[in-house]
DNA sequence: CTATTATTAAAAATCGATTATATCAAGAAT
DNA sequence: ATTCTTGATATAATCGATTTTTAATAATAG
């Protein structure tokens, strides 16, 4: 039954509707992921109130909800600024997506049925379609989004909400640093293999290795983005005390 | 170098200061772990505006910051209810405990100091005392606030910043189904031995012994609810399909 | 010249009111 | 009688302005 209303205008015919401020959760996550925002910057909220024409309550609320994934941190008083990066908390950061991921991981494959699955393997089949494409080394956006979107489908199977969300954020925050360090494809080509051998195991129902190798290629690819970082924060500050 | 500045009582070793938000907070989350918010109740704003007699602005603050630490849910365009409690609720809450605080614990033992033994031997001491002292069922909540300071403790000195405020979240979370069943003595005088043999352990350095009890200790005790609620999920509605 | 206190400008927090959306109830049409 | 539409009401979301707090600067006493 279609009525005359509904072909209005007013009313888009999918549910797009959303309010500002889950809008804008999803631009400033994004520009702070880019690095647009830069870590360690203090939040000005005028100045984002300008940019996104909006007033200061869908923004606060905003901003609080991404507080809460750790993307930004707050203190009474003072304001919001982005969340810093530093060698420690990107080894916090690997540590827990090591373990909160192993975790659901096992739980998804245990809970193993065919649509998991086909999820997983379409997940792996755009993730390796998009490291192919990846000639271009400025374009790291996408291949985080396909990366993300492969681990967000191996432990979507697990049951467990909460830890669902937390793998997320925790990925953006790991994102963060991949960004920081734009596409090195050799690395990249790695991962696709390393991912492929992940999936396969997974979808065999072989929750030992695929755990293991989950574990390992976390780790492996945060050492290998410490490693940059250490490097990177030597060059640009060599001996720095102040500040 | 102590300036004659840093004697004066102007500046407290904690900030005193604090925003009605912070304030709104800490009373919220304490309505909803005592069960004075009932789980799954819907939040009205309105209703709270009175209460408190604040405006909208740091309600809505504060009930976005509850809603990071999983205590509230939200919708968009339909508001806020009290997260509801359930068995897999509860399973994942006591998983997830497992997994981070054990991490947590290792971590603190292994950058072991006086410092931090000093502190868990002293949250140890309190928590005994109050057990003995706890000769009334009906007063759940200071036993629960000993606990919370023991299990922080343990974990202060892992260095992990993001974990130490994730475990307190996910402690939150299952205080709520502790509060629910109020004090059960028998229980509590076991947890207490359970409390000092993880302590002893830890103090002495062994990260092994003391990472398995707390692990250990968190799943029992977390069956135990387990069967609790299940037992009273049958009796308050034995045949239960709307609602 | 240094250190403390007063002044002021910027930013954060809060408020009261407005606008948009969803929920509920009643009536009309099939 | 049941379903759909329409209107009324309640609640959520947003806005612009006000109050409070902090940070920076100037003034003053030692």
């Amino acid at each position: 039954m279609i009525s005359i209303a509904s072909l209005g205008s007013e009313r888009p015919a999918t549910r797009v509707k959303t309010t500002r401020a889950s809008q804008l959760v999803a631009i400033i996550r994004n520009s702070i992921l880019t690095g647009e925002l830069k870590p360690g910057e203090k939040v000005s909220l005028d100045e984002l109130r300008d940019i996104h024409q909006v007033s200061l309550s869908p923004l606060r609320e905003a901003i609080s909800r991404l507080v809460s994934t750790g993307l930004v941190e707050m203190e009474d008083q003072r304001g919001y600024r982005i969340a810093p990066v530093s060698v420690e908390n990107l080894r916090e950061v690997v540590t827990l997506r090591a373990t909160l991921e192993e975790q659901a991981l096992r739980e998804s494959i245990l809970q193993a049925d065919i649509d998991w699955e086909s999820a997983v393997l379409g997940s792996l089949h755009r993730l390796t379609r998009t490291i192919s494409h990846a000639t271009e080394p400025a374009q790291p956006a996408k291949l985080i989004a396909a990366k993300a979107e492969l681990h967000a489908a191996l432990i979507a199977n697990c049951g467990m909400p909460m830890t669902i969300a937390l793998c997320r954020s925790i990925f953006d925050l790991n994102a963060r640093y991949e960004h920081q360090f734009g596409g090195e494809l050799a690395s990249n080509r790695d991962s696709g293999a390393a991912y492929a051998s992940i999936v396969n195991a997974a979808v065999s129902r072989d929750a030992e290795t695929a755990t293991a190798m989950l574990r390992a290629h976390i780790k492996r690819s945060g050492a290998a983005l410490a490693a940059r970082l250490d490097t990177a924060a030597k060059k640009t500050a060599p001996a720095d005390t102040a500040q």
